[in-house]
DNA sequence: GACCTCACG
DNA sequence: GACGTACGTGAGGTCG
């Protein structure tokens, strides 16, 4: 029902002006100018205050201008040609307009090629149709035209100037202007302005233009009987400037048929969320606001019980976040469209230019998108407005013709200027698979914008984010099964064997659902603050690890295979001296049977494991038989690792060598791990040996290409240094600073002396903080009663309070929000932060402690690697190729001779990737090696 | 597919 | 005092 919504715009741009103009010359906690954000943000508070009043909002959205240049400076060059830049000390304020409408949850929205105001009478254009009521907040006597009183059946438009209170509706403009808000624009184009360098007529200020207008009845009606106007100047002027005033009616008149960039709907306001502002009001130093909205003493003339403000009510309210309730949607696989002729193709890609944005799909012959061949392409720019453009499809089988469809080559050279084109959005989801397709062809698609990775963002921890599960949890829809069209196991046939008309409805659904994502998702990842994380850390990764992922990297197979060689026989002799210690055969791989070996047949004591009721057999176990003095349990760890290291990594290893690039190409996930870590598969790079003397073996297997050499590039002690500066530890910092021992500077403030064993017992414990603590826990790792462990989280807590305060206001943040936050802002969600069973809670509560920590690093590498490609190049250096990341590791593939320049750009872009987002209290060390292999690296 | 084990940060 | 025996991953094995 559109009863009772009520829709404020507030036009943001001009409010920025006002209220620069009005405050003194403010400046925020980090002594950056912020008068006008504050009065901003003054401003949206009250808006905000009177969301629980009669008439109060129902919808709200803040409206911007994207761009200087519009359509209108396309009709007149002069258009606000002759306007000052803004104060030099206004300019930095402008980012922090959308930061603070962010703070309070509410969308932000502009749109290229267009003003604010023309944004703002779209919207009102399609509130009225809709029945709803509509406010805009502003004082621009441009938008005036749009005032309505309702008379004719419709719903209201009146305007609301918050700075004085004024709400003006129709008899204000009559009295402002003699005319009603249709003849507004006739007034003001007799008018002009000489702020928008509109040229009105010269001689004609707001007086004389409302007279005329008021006489005459509309400005053609004027121009029409100049020769009749007495007055020879005002007479001559509107004889001679007639085509300046035709030209400034048009400047003036608003653009109220464009399309939406947010649906209505969209800007329904659900309260506003305290975390967010709060957060914001911190960082600026907006005390009074922050005091209000914490519950502390109300500001003067406040009543806090009598105020609409609802904030604070609200933030008893806040319950853990929770999986989105689905939206229903109606999908119509029947519209969609099979593109097999140049004219269709072209159709799409005119509305997708005009639109400015566009789903993507491609459907390929293979998971792996370094060897994939593309079966075809889908597109979407609407709801059910999808097709799919086969390309690569051939018959059923041999026998079989290939269906009718455009050649390859020719889709591609039509696409790419689109996909290429600044002013249009590609949306993929898991983009980088789509991007490596593209950039195989030559196409270097951007700008682009990913809802897996938006998901991710927003949810992780709530759910996982592939594309079938969140059409589910967002639509309630069912997407058509993969398997449905291929089938499984040995009968699964590749895409480009399925029929074109189930093809069709499979592919053109995916980037139809693409779509409906990126519509829900887009406007919540400014509404809840992941705009950062997402803009600057994770969507620039898709084109980054795209090329690593084509790259790869070269592996000796020749080595690995001697090492499985090698292995084999060691393992086989291992096998028959296990054989032997245990009186006969058995599968030494199957943990059951290995422990009823040693516990039953061997009669060796141990303890049970699990609600499985079986032996435990696992390293620990197996270390502690083996320092009794149990040689089969010594054999069968041996055996273990080499059976391990052959079977995970020699043997299949080789089986991963790509036979066109003789590579490895691993598959990164950028949604993998909920900390906000990467996660590599197919093969995993990320756990190569290299703890084992044995296991390090493997890694001398990754070399470089002749002429070159692989370097890698750590961070040191990344997780302490930020647990120093997030815990704010004053002696670990300074020993970060200092180059110190950590460890042993550790050891010496736990247990006055940093010997050997006090070292260890001092780096097990700092893990221990990082990993969120337990004494039980700890005790475990050191060997060492309960008590005592206590003692030594008791004592730590001593000397490093700081880290005490850390766990405890972490684990408050995330039992009120159900979510932590790393530095850059990545959330990561908890929902058995408040689990009634005891130990699926304290799982989450030592999760809730890491994911900060864990995440925060997870965000610098990645701000590194974002970075990396375009530092190289700038030096120079283009022939330096990053390959792997691992976690705190980059490794890259540098030609001979230029380690030492590389090794500096790869230092400072790793050491300064904080900046300029943050300033860390300690500095981040990067240690960096090369040699001809990855061993040799380190 | 569940479970165990183990490779990495 | 119970809870369970550190955080985050991916992969290969056995077994049902």
């Amino acid at each position: 029902m559109a009863d009772g919504n009520h829709l404020y715009l507030v036009d943001g741009s001009s409010y920025i002006f006002r209220a620069y103009h009005r405050l003194p010359p403010l400046t925020n906690r980090h002594g950056q100018p912020a008068g006008a954000v504050y009065g901003y943000t003054a401003m949206l508070w009250k808006l905000a205050d009177s969301l629980h009043k009669a008439d109060g909002p129902t919808h709200m959205a803040v409206i911007l201008d994207a761009s200087e240049h519009t359509f209108r400076n396309e009709m007149y060059d002069q258009y606000k040609a002759q306007r000052p830049p803004p104060p030099e000390d206004l300019v930095p304020q402008f980012p922090l307009i959308r930061t603070a409408t962010r703070a309070f949850s509410i969308p932000c929205i502009e749109e290229k090629g267009l003003e604010a105001d023309d944004i703002i009478a779209c919207y009102v254009t399609a509130a009225k149709a809709a029945g709803w009521k509509v406010t805009i907040v502003s004082s621009d006597k441009d938008l005036m035209q749009l005032i309505d009183d309702g008379a004719e059946g419709g719903p209201a438009v009146d305007m609301l100037d918050t700075m004085n209170d004024r709400r003006m509706d129709r008899a204000y403009v009559e009295a402002k202007f003699g005319v009603g808000p249709e003849l507004v624009g006739d007034v003001l184009a007799l008018m002009g302005d000489s702020v928008d360098n509109v040229p009105g007529v010269p001689g004609i200020g707001p007086k004389t233009a409302s007279k005329l207008i008021i006489e005459h009845g509309s400005l053609e009606a004027v121009l029409a009987s100049a020769e009749s106007i007495k007055q020879p100047k005002l007479r001559q002027n509107l004889i001679d400037h007639a085509d300046n005033a035709r030209l400034s009616r048009k400047l003036v008149e608003l653009v109220c048929d464009a399309n939406l960039p947010e649906p209505l709907e969209d800007l329904a306001l659900k309260g506003i969320p305290p975390e967010p502002l709060k957060a914001f009001l911190e960082d600026q130093g907006f005390k009074t606001m922050l005091s209000r909205l914490t519950g502390g003493a109300p500001a003067a003339g406040r009543s806090s019980s009598g105020g609409g403000l609802d904030l604070a009510a609200a933030s008893i309210a806040t319950k853990p976040a929770a999986p989105p309730e689905p939206k229903a949607i109606t999908v119509d696989r029947s519209k969609y469209e099979t593109v097999t002729d140049e004219v269709a193709l072209d159709r799409w890609i005119d509305d997708a230019r005009t639109l400015g944005l566009v789903a993507v799909d491609t459907e390929t012959d293979c998971i792996d998108c370094v060897i994939a061949r593309l079966a075809g392409i889908s597109l979407a720019v609407a709801p059910n407005r999808a097709c799919y453009i086969p390309v690569g499809h051939s018959g059923a089988d041999l026998l079989s013709e290939a269906p009718d469809q455009l050649p390859m080559a020719l889709v591609l050279e039509k696409l790419k200027p689109l996909f290429e084109d600044p002013a249009v959005l590609k949306i993929g989801h898991n983009f980088k698979y789509d991007w490596v397709m593209f950039d195989k062809a030559g196409i270097d698609v951007a700008p682009v914008d990913d809802t897996m990775i938006m998901s991710f963002d927003l949810e992780a921890g709530l759910h996982g984010h592939g594309m079938d599960e969140l059409a589910k949890l967002h639509f309630d829809h069912e997407c058509i099964p993969f398997k449905q069209l291929c089938g499984t196991g040995k009968s699964q046939i590749t895409f480009d064997k399925v029929p074109l008309e189930d093809a069709t409805e499979y592919a053109a659904e995916d980037a139809d659902i693409t779509l409906r994502l990126w519509q829900r998702l887009k406007p919540r990842i400014a509404s809840e603050t992941v705009t950062r994380v997402y803009e600057r850390v994770d969507r620039p990764l898709v084109a980054t690890i795209g090329r690593m992922e084509r790259r790869g990297i070269k592996v000796d197979r020749d080595y690995l295979a001697g090492l499985s060689k090698d292995f084999s026989e060691e393992i086989a002799r291992l096998e028959e001296r296990i054989y032997m210690a245990a009186c006969g055969p058995f599968t030494i791989g199957s943990p059951q049977q290995l422990g009823e070996v040693l516990y039953g047949r061997l009669g060796l004591k141990g303890g049970r494991k699990g609600k499985s009721g079986q032996y435990s057999t696992d390293v620990n176990e197996l270390e502690r038989l083996a320092g009794e003095g149990v040689e089969c349990a010594r054999l069968v760890l041996d055996w273990r690792q080499l059976t391990k290291l052959k079977n995970t990594y020699t043997d299949a290893l080789q089986a991963q060598i790509n036979p066109e690039t003789r590579r490895v190409h691993t598959s990164f996930s950028l949604s993998g791990a909920q900390t906000g870590r990467l996660s590599s598969n197919e093969p995993n790079l990320q756990n190569i040996p290299i703890r084992t003397e044995v296991g390090r073996k493997i890694r001398d297997a990754f070399v470089a290409e002749p002429g070159n050499v692989l370097m890698s590039a750590d961070y040191s002690q990344i997780e302490l240094r930020l647990a120093a500066h997030m815990a704010d530890v004053p002696q670990l910092k300074q020993a970060f600073r200092d180059g110190a021992d950590i460890h042993s500077m550790t050891a010496e403030e736990l247990f006055g002396s940093s010997d050997r064993d006090n070292r260890n017992k001092a780096k097990t414990v700092n893990f221990a903080i990082l990993y969120g603590i337990s004494s039980w826990g700890l005790a475990g790792r050191l060997g060492i009663g309960r008590d005592e462990g206590k003692a030594i989280i008791d004592r730590y807590f001593e000397r490093f309070p700081g880290i005490r305060l850390y766990i405890e206001q972490t684990l408050q943040f995330a039992r009120e929000n159900g979510f932590t936050r790393t530095l850059f802002g990545r959330k990561t969600h908890f929902p058995n932060i408040r689990a009634s069973n005891p130990s699926f809670r304290a799982g989450a509560e030592r999760a809730a402690v890491n994911a900060p920590i864990q995440g925060t690093s997870a965000d610098l590498i990645k701000r590194a690697m974002a970075r990396m490609d375009g530092a190289l190049a700038a030096a120079d250096l283009d022939g330096v190729k990053m390959l792997l990341q691992v976690h705190d590791e980059l490794v890259f593939e540098v030609p001979e001779g230029r380690e030492e320049e590389a090794a500096k750009v790869v230092r400072d872009v790793m050491g300064s990737a904080a900046e300029p987002s943050l300033k860390l209290d300690v500095p981040l060390d990067v240690e960096v090696g090369w040699g001809e292999h990855w061993g040799a690296a380190h």
